[in-house]
RNA sequence: UCCCCGAUAGCUCAACUGGUAGAGCGAGCGGCUGUUAACCGCUAGGUUGUAGGUUCGAGCCCUACUCGGGGAGCCA
């Protein structure tokens, strides 16, 4: 069956020729004579074009009342033609329906979140979804082919595992034969122990983190990749990261510029991500966050957000008086309650900045040094650049027992996360690692956790012990920024989120 | 664990300060030869999340619960 069918996207080849293509009614729109099938085969979009009279009555008649996502192959010329969603569509000859379909919930308007979740395993052939799974393919086959092609080795860490790496609180314990293991968080520490064998290794796969965590940057189960490199300082991995991810957003603009131009995603910006990334310590951090430039910053940020406020009030009270004032005509009305709920949708949003607006600019105000960075105070930071900005040193009270101490301020770590532009925050955490067999023990012991436990960790600074780190990359989060999408449940097929699990 | 917001037709949303629930989409029928979330006409579709309370009267007010959204802490 497969053989004897043309992609849609490789219709351009068959221009003038006759063709029949396989998959499923998108959307279909008719009059009396002519009707447009808009079919997709998921590798695009082809409008369909039946005349009455060039095919059988009773064909015409049934693809007529062909319900939405019915799947269905056709045959027709393949032609030229601006009008149509690809540049080509089909003059249909002939049809057969394969599979009528029957009241399919997700129309082509709009929906809720929650009823979206609801239908994912149907949501996925909707356009919007289909674009970002197509961007998330090629980032994922970018992160492979950087580190293939850059002399890594891939390692594949265990799922369950037997050791601790960021913080007890945040594992899902299992049930392992009686004995309780834990679900991974990240395969760092093993990655290091491969480093010494390989030098350049990196591990990516699904990762799991039992955080009460309920915002639009959280999931509980994503994927992550960790390079971890032998012989390396600070700067050497700033430098791996921001070629890395760099490379990751070329590829995309490569491979994927009409998807993103489809769900609406910043490619201009995408453009200028090249090396090198601001790099800004911690405590530069801090005092921006506490001085002037933040509250200004966060102020300038609330009257914009207040004009777009007034704006957007403005436009719904015009829309509403021109409702109230009658005597219009039916597809007036329409467009502006269309128009309405767009506005009211988008003012919500507006409003909720609003709010949170002062309670951030507060947080940031009242950084004490040595705390953790907020997520609020990320958002700030990653506002404040156009392009990905590195926050590096961290006060080592607030990070995590394997993070290198910096010889020249005890009081700080040899660490970084990697910030996203525009307020998406952190896509990437990293170290240079302790290396010192002796401060390493003692961290262990400072944290509370059981040297014993880490054993073999340890032994890694007993035989050869190197400089070295390595960071990890959300997959999830950096499809979010690179597409535009505001929450990241809709950059994983399946998500799982804090205390809910669609299907 | 805490704070804020929400739940009305299959879906997305209306209903001004309490007065018998309305649109669009989707579905069904009819019309239209070039539509782009097509359009036009007609039809069907509701115990307003649940349980109480206030009131002559509750979608709207009060209490509790359930479910959902956003955020804080924590993090990729």
């Amino acid at each position: 069956m497969n053989n004897t069918h043309v992609a849609v996207n490789s219709l351009q080849e068959y221009d003038g020729k006759e063709v029949a293509l396989a998959g499923w009614l998108y959307n279909s729109r008719g009059s009396g004579k002519i009707q447009f099938l808009i079919i997709r085969d998921g590798t695009g979009l082809c409008q369909c074009v039946v005349e009455k009279g060039k095919v059988p009555d009773e064909l015409f008649g049934e693809l007529r009342h062909l319900g939405q996502e019915s799947s269905l192959t056709v045959t027709g010329t393949v032609r030229a033609d601006e009008r149509s969603v690809g540049g080509y569509e089909l003059a249909v000859t002939n049809a057969q329906i394969v599979s009528a379909s029957d009241g399919y919930p997700i129309t082509p308007k709009s929906h809720g979140v929650d009823f979206l979740l609801k239908h994912r395993h149907l949501h996925l052939r909707s356009q919007r979804q289909w674009c970002i799974g197509r961007v998330r393919h090629t980032i994922v086959d970018a992160i492979r082919r950087f580190f293939n092609d850059n002399g890594f080795v891939l390692i594949d860490t265990p799922i369950f595992t037997t050791i601790v790496g960021e913080d007890q609180q945040s594992l899902f314990e299992v049930d392992y034969f009686g004995t309780p293991l834990h679900l991974t968080q990240t395969g760092q520490l093993y990655v290091e122990s491969a480093a010494m064998s390989y030098g350049k290794v990196y591990c990516f796969g699904p990762t799991f983190r039992a955080e009460k965590s309920k915002t639009r940057r959280h999931l509980t189960e994503f994927w992550m990749v960790e390079p971890e490199v032998a012989f390396t300082d600070l700067d050497g991995l700033l430098e791996l990261a921001e070629n890395f991810v760099s490379f990751i957003v070329s590829q995309v603009l490569i491979n994927n510029r009409s998807d993103l131009d489809t769900i609406g995603a910043d490619t201009t910006t995408l453009e200028t991500i090249k090396p090198p990334f601001y790099r800004l310590t911690y405590t530069e951090v801090g005092s921006i966050l506490r001085g002037e430039k933040a509250k200004v910053f966060q102020a300038e940020q609330l009257r914009q957000l207040q004009d777009e406020r007034q704006q957007l009030e403005d436009k719904i009270a015009e829309f509403e008086a021109e409702q109230q004032a009658g005597q219009l005509k039916q597809w007036k009305k329409d467009k502006i309650a269309a128009e309405l709920i767009e506005l009211r949708g988008a003012l919500a949003e507006v409003n909720t900045r609003i709010e949170n607006n002062p309670k951030h600019a507060q947080l940031a105000a009242e950084f004490q040094w040595g705390e953790d960075l907020g997520g609020s105070d990320e958002t700030i930071i990653s506002q404040m650049h156009d392009k990905p900005v590195f926050v590096t040193h961290y006060p080592k009270q607030a990070k995590a027992f394997y993070m290198k101490t910096d010889t020249e301020n005890e009081k700080v770590v040899l660490n970084f996360d990697l910030l996203a532009p525009a307020g998406f925050g952190e896509i990437i955490g990293g170290s240079v690692r302790e290396d010192d067999y002796d401060r390493l023990l003692e961290r262990i012991k400072d944290q509370g956790l059981n040297p014993e436990t880490y054993e073999w960790y340890l032994d890694l600074r007993k035989y050869g012990s190197v400089p070295h780190g390595g960071f990890g990359l959300g997959v999830e989060r950096t499809v979010a920024w690179i597409t535009g999408e505001k929450h990241i449940r809709q950059c994983i097929p399946f998500p799982r989120m804090m205390d809910k699990v669609y299907i």
